[in-house]
DNA sequence: AGAAATAGACCGACGGTCGGTTTGTTTCAA
DNA sequence: TTGAAACAAACCGACCGTCGGTCTATTTCT
């Protein structure tokens, strides 16, 4: 095979860039170090040059999109012209602006990753994410309690809980997507927001904020993102 | 090897038996179907006779477990004498009563169910144990929402962001340990207590139940629970 | 020169298959 | 009633293909 050397982070990103494709496309455990070599045109021997194992291949698919998402939340977090509540409110709206980018991708994303081959995808993906969410929110929230304008003791633990609840606000992403495809429009748009508007209640009792301060869905939310 | 003969039933509880062991002890991953049947005493073709694959047998592993504890707590649950909160409160008492009777087997569990080559373990058992009680959880709380006694417009919603705070505390009990075992007894006791007191609050805010009506914890439980 | 990067043949372990054997039960003719 | 033939289910273990990972040799760049 022809002999090309390129520089590490080059290298080890297109490694990454292969991995992430593939393991979506077709489940963690269905994708072999084999295929993503092939896929990224090099050898096994300098692949593990560059990973220690697949797990580490999985895992800097992880940490890289984790990052990706900080890079794009962290701004609206610190937004310094706003308080605790409104930053917060800021990163459910961009949130929700990130899904709604990349709801196409995303789709597939949920399909793949509640499959029982993806376990491990998903379980990295979750880590990662909640790691570099953790601090942010619980920033945000301690500020906030120093502020006065929502009540939560223990800032590290109502975070960590908070973001807990992402999972299930997942599950029913991934179950209304199902339900659209299946035909069930209404439906599928139906169970989402009222789902999501259930989150928002669940947070605005938890830090005790007035009642719909929080905004965790905007109209026509879900029909968006369904139908993109 | 010698060939005895068993009701399907004594037979796949055994390999059930041995699985649970060896996952729990070594991990899954690192557990071979050899593993498996050396300690059941069975061969390869039998193995297979009864699961279809090893993944099939870590489901089986994982509903069992919950289905066990089903038993145990859904007549605590479904006490005809109590009234939402107090079903509630019943449920939480009989899961922390579990949590010491187990305490010993539980702390391996722990130690298991977060390391790495575990993540399929750790995800179909938290799966088994959502799909048990999310039921049992739902009914309690679409009755106490009639009875007026809690507040929560979507029960089914409502189970389920209860029950994904489980994790977080799981997550906790799992952290304490570890500092438990790394000497910082007292930080570890306060730790976790901190946080079950921090769950309970969270709940109590969440269903609209006057302060103190939920009783995640009782004096001294997080001690007991981490010297047993 | 030598360190970093690349190639790819090779290895061992593992999940799973397959053809065949044993055991127990049912059926039915003598 | 008996017992042997037929059948189904449980069981055996050698074998296979795949896959993650290793190793040695080679190339490239500084």
């Amino acid at each position: 095979m022809v002999r090309t050397k390129k520089s590490p982070e080059v290298r080890s990103n297109e490694l990454i860039d292969c991995a992430e494709r593939l393991f979506f496309q077709h489940g963690y455990e269905n994708t072999t170090v084999n295929d993503v070599i092939r896929e990224a045109n090099l050898s096994k021997g300098a692949f593990y040059h560059y990973f220690v194992s697949k797990e580490a291949l999985l895992e800097a698919v992880a940490t890289r999109l984790a990052q990706r998402n900080l890079k794009e939340l962290q701004p609206l977090a610190e937004d310094p012209s706003l308080d605790a509540v409104g930053q917060l409110n800021a990163l459910f709206a961009g949130s929700r602006r990130l899904k709604l980018d990349m709801a196409p991708q995303l789709k597939n994303t949920f399909n793949a990753l509640f499959k029982p081959e993806n376990v491990a995808l998903y379980h990295r993906i979750d880590e990662a994410l909640l790691a570099v969410s953790l601090p942010l929110v619980a920033q945000m929230l301690r500020r906030g309690h120093q502020e006065g304008s929502l009540d939560a003791p223990d800032p590290e633990a109502a975070a960590m809980m908070l973001l807990e609840l992402r999972l299930s606000v997942a599950k029913v992403m991934h179950k209304a997507l199902q339900r659209y495809d299946a035909g069930d429009i209404d439906g599928a748009a139906a169970m989402l927001d009222g789902w999501m508007r259930t989150y928002g209640i669940a947070i605005e009792r938890f830090l005790k904020l007035p009642e719909r301060s929080i905004e965790m869905t905007e109209p026509g939310f879900a029909r968006a993102f369904l139908e993109a």
